[in-house]
DNA sequence: TCCCTCCACTTGCAATATGCAAGCAGATGG
DNA sequence: CCATCTGCTTGCATATTGCAAGTGGAGGGA
């Protein structure tokens, strides 16, 4: 039964986690972007998050079981944040909105590339993709193909492109 | 381009237009609940929306060209909002965000079997579905099967096991 | 050891969004 | 003609967001 929520519903208990402006950007960052600490967060954001909402959503998406986070051993005071499991399987979720953007919204051409790319790939690029992303934030073993890599080229390719 | 928004990255697009608390709630329940009209979505909310907000998403989701509103000819000052192609197509991340829900949240039950038989049905049942709200909502001309019957019997029947 | 810089994160405060309760005006129906 | 209903607004308290500045501990060079 829903515990605390507004209703039981799976669709609004996942917008109860996930339904605001920012903790999907910051997943999208942590995944595609690989970036892990708060810093790379900050600096390199596209939409320019503001440091206390950063913090904050860092703090509950841990606290919600999205991020993990564990010290740097190179640098006391840092910390490296890694997907879980679950925000794992948000992939199918983050590539449907990808492809909805790009369809109803008026996306930039070098940012909707990488979604172009996940959405003709399909469910089993998102599974090869996902498996990459548990070995690059759960220790598992290293995938044969890495989509990581592809998406990154098709978007400096764009971007070169783009001048 | 992005024309005004914080990136022009697709996902974040999509998100500046839907990545509130309440605004897919309310497609939500146009969709598979059918509530047409402000009261139905007032009065039938699950997670009982406040009757400002849902004003203020009617307007903002109508103005955005998610939902169309023309008035309802029984009722003059009754108007009728439908789901425009644009929100249809939003059939697929419901059923993703449905999916994520049903494994990463703790929904209830009864609430639950429309998302899993939407996550069992993958990609061909939501089309059929999406052409039936089309039917629905646009005027197209009728399915030969209904998704939305479909998904309606296996929740009624779900309430009343529960009892 | 001292000091300077860097960096993860806080704090203060104004602006905006949300939630609740009550209100209102036009339509409906007896 | 009047009571009621209904779609939607208003007022106001509280929560969330956004911006700018600050803090405090580590790192690192002299």
């Amino acid at each position: 039964m829903a515990q605390h929520g507004r209703s039981g519903c799976p669709i609004n208990l996942t917008l109860e986690q996930l339904g605001d402006r920012w903790s999907l950007i910051v997943i999208r960052d942590v995944m595609f972007g690989n970036r892990r600490s708060y810093g790379a967060l900050l600096s390199s954001s596209e939409e320019g998050i503001a440091s206390n909402i950063l913090a904050d959503r860092l703090k509950r998406l841990t606290a919600a079981g999205l991020l993990s986070r564990e010290p740097d051993p190179a640098h006391r005071q840092k910390a490296i944040y890694s997907l879980t499991e679950a925000s794992i399987e948000l992939v199918p979720l983050l590539a449907q909105m990808g492809a909805w953007g790009r369809r109803h919204t008026r996306p930039s051409r070098e940012l909707s590339v990488r979604a172009g790319l996940l959405e003709d790939g399909g469910p089993p690029l998102w599974e090869a993709f996902m498996d990459e992303l548990r070995h690059l934030h759960l220790a598992a073993p290293p995938p044969e193909r890495s989509v990581f890599v592809e998406l990154q080229a098709a978007y400096e390719t764009a971007m070169a492109e783009k001048g």
